[in-house]
DNA sequence: CTTAGCACTCTCCGATTGAGAGTGCTAATT
DNA sequence: AATTAGCACTCTCAATCGGAGAGTGCTAAG
């Protein structure tokens, strides 16, 4: 499939990068005009041609310049997008941010997300992180009022899972708590397949909080109550590719359908795997809604421990340099933080 | 301000209720031919003109059927609104997926904010409940590894706080969990005002914890840092209205900047206030992105304890009887169930 | 005060037109 | 064999025009 001489594979480029730039179809004079190739618009019309037999460009309509398909975009991405670095200045005032301020992953997140909405000026996509083996850490009761009792539990992990419990029985806080410290010590570090597997106590109460430890963790092994932080929603609302022309069918109604979300996330093979940044064009004939949008994802934390996704959703049409690297760097910096801040 | 002729009331009403339908400029014909007014067209155009010139309905062009203005909705909304009551059946599916789920603010607030976006089919902003006053419940001290320990930090209410500290010295869960009930006993239900107060320990652990302890307080003193959840933004993403026609103008952007949000919540004074649900038409000349749009908002939860906001966001051309009565339904079912698992 | 009647105005939609952009093809050149 | 100049051709886009239709405002009669 690299089979493109050196100067289809200019043209190529110089035709992504022109029609990022515009929007617009792009023309044979434009490319030897702007951009300086040193030979005729005829022979960039042949070697045009040549590119939408292969089916990388097509034009609009007869007579008009030529625009980057699906199958363009992914040959670009696959063998000449180059990664562009981000100018140090960037680096560190993005840096900046998240090591000045207070730490923890509630305030990291949804930096994150703003982060990459501003650098791309696409919409964000940050998922919370998750634990691939959810793992009892600690319980907390904590006595209200009447039979209510504040169950706080603490995943390995660091996830922090609260419950209100309405017990049978009053207890005192001095019970709840001996009783807290009892399962503290028999469960901690316990997964939840071992916590299951343990015999029932008799206890009333131990039974009771039992359950809903185990609800707890069982929710949290699921991908759909994670946390999701969005943002740059504005930053699209304009472009052509993400207006609802066609009712109800906008890309950004993706964004409020958690399950095309888990799916989309879960998607592990994606056709074009940079170092670790997945970049999804055109839907894949998956998703009838990013039709013309792309979406640039990466997996950030510590592999089988506790990860999450970062990513990008833009119009087709997008600096791919640009934003692999934007997505790439803020994932390396959340992993940073997450593997500092782990709790184990 | 009252001072309009029976028949002009049922006349501006028409003209409200057509033009939510239809979104078109309603014709004198119209309202005698589909609502059947006795009487002629020419009547009712005699009062339109009325109308007219009290600047409740304006002509878009000469010769154009008449649209609400502004005023006109806020008349209407003052004086003429007709509260539905939703079915019953609508109720109880509402109120059965609230009771039936787990007990907890975590489901409760997302599944309010998409059962009144469905309902209202535009889009709902929910914001977590914060507390008047904060105040300390519990603390807690997890020793992960090293120098670091995870914070969780209860206020009453409910409201949880975590953090990770970075220690200067390295101790074990049993000295943590001693200063930690030390705390505990000291601070219960002290309000942040108290804790500052109070003369500075000579532990050095005593003294980290104590800064860290504040600064969660403090931080959960200001309402930006409170969550947020929408929903239904597809709702509205084909609706002219939002459409970001007007590049950056789209009433959409408010979504996305925090303080934009907040004022518009603080905003005590806001001109139609029905039974505690409160109607703000057309941004009222502070919110220029509001322009085509209204909101509705309530608070809910439990008066200077602990109460959030919650509301909808459409377009000014909206069913308000209805909108009126979700909004309250789904807020006094809130305040319900933040009544019944309060901390305290 | 209400209404029938009618002229008037303004929008909307389709057809028409001309300019311009960009191509495809052919024949000449390197 | 690859490249290029030249030119006719095609298609879009924006502007213009005109007629149909919707809806009003006004006047005069009931």
């Amino acid at each position: 499939m690299t089979d493109l001489t050196s100067r289809q594979k200019i043209i190529l480029s110089l035709i992504v990068h022109e029609h990022t730039r515009t929007a617009q179809p792009v023309a044979s004079k434009t490319l030897i005009e702007d951009y300086g190739l040193p030979i005729s618009s005829a022979t960039v019309r042949n070697e045009m041609n040549t590119l939408a037999e292969l089916g990388l460009i097509r034009q609009p309509h007869t007579s008009a310049g030529r625009v980057p398909t699906e199958e363009g975009y992914r040959f670009f991405v696959s063998n000449l997008v180059q990664q562009t670095v981000l100018p140090s200045a960037t680096r560190n005032t993005i840096s900046h941010q998240f090591y000045q301020s207070r730490r923890g992953l509630d305030h990291w997140l949804p930096l994150a997300a703003s982060v990459l909405a501003n650098q791309s000026q696409a919409v964000s996509l940050v998922t919370a992180p998750h634990s691939e083996k959810i793992a009892f850490k600690h319980l907390e009761l904590i006595s209200t009022r009447g039979l209510q009792v504040l169950m706080v539990l603490v995943l390995l992990g660091g996830e922090i899972r609260q419950q209100i419990l309405a017990l049978d029985e009053a207890y005192g806080q001095e019970v709840l708590s001996r009783t807290a410290n009892h399962l503290n010590q028999e469960f901690e570090n316990k997964s939840l397949r071992q916590i299951e597997a343990l015999e029932p106590s008799n206890d009333p109460l131990v039974q009771q909080i039992l359950t809903a430890i185990l609800d707890q963790m069982h929710l949290s092994e699921d991908l759909v109550t994670g946390e999701l932080f969005l943002d740059g929603l504005s930053n699209v609302l304009s472009t052509p590719e993400f207006a609802a022309t066609n009712q109800e069918r906008s890309p950004l109604r993706l964004l409020e359908e958690r399950p095309m979300l888990n799916d989309l996330f879960s998607r592990t093979v994606l056709t074009e795997d940079i170092g670790g940044v997945q970049v999804l064009i055109g839907g894949e004939g998956t998703w009838q809604e990013l039709r013309d949008c792309s979406v640039i994802l990466t997996r950030y934390g510590i592999q089988d421990q506790l990860s999450g996704m970062l990513g990008i959703l833009g119009p087709m049409r997008m600096p791919y340099g640009q934003a692999i690297s934007t997505v790439r760097f803020v994932g390396d910096l959340l992993s940073d933080l997450v593997t500092d801040t782990l709790i184990e």
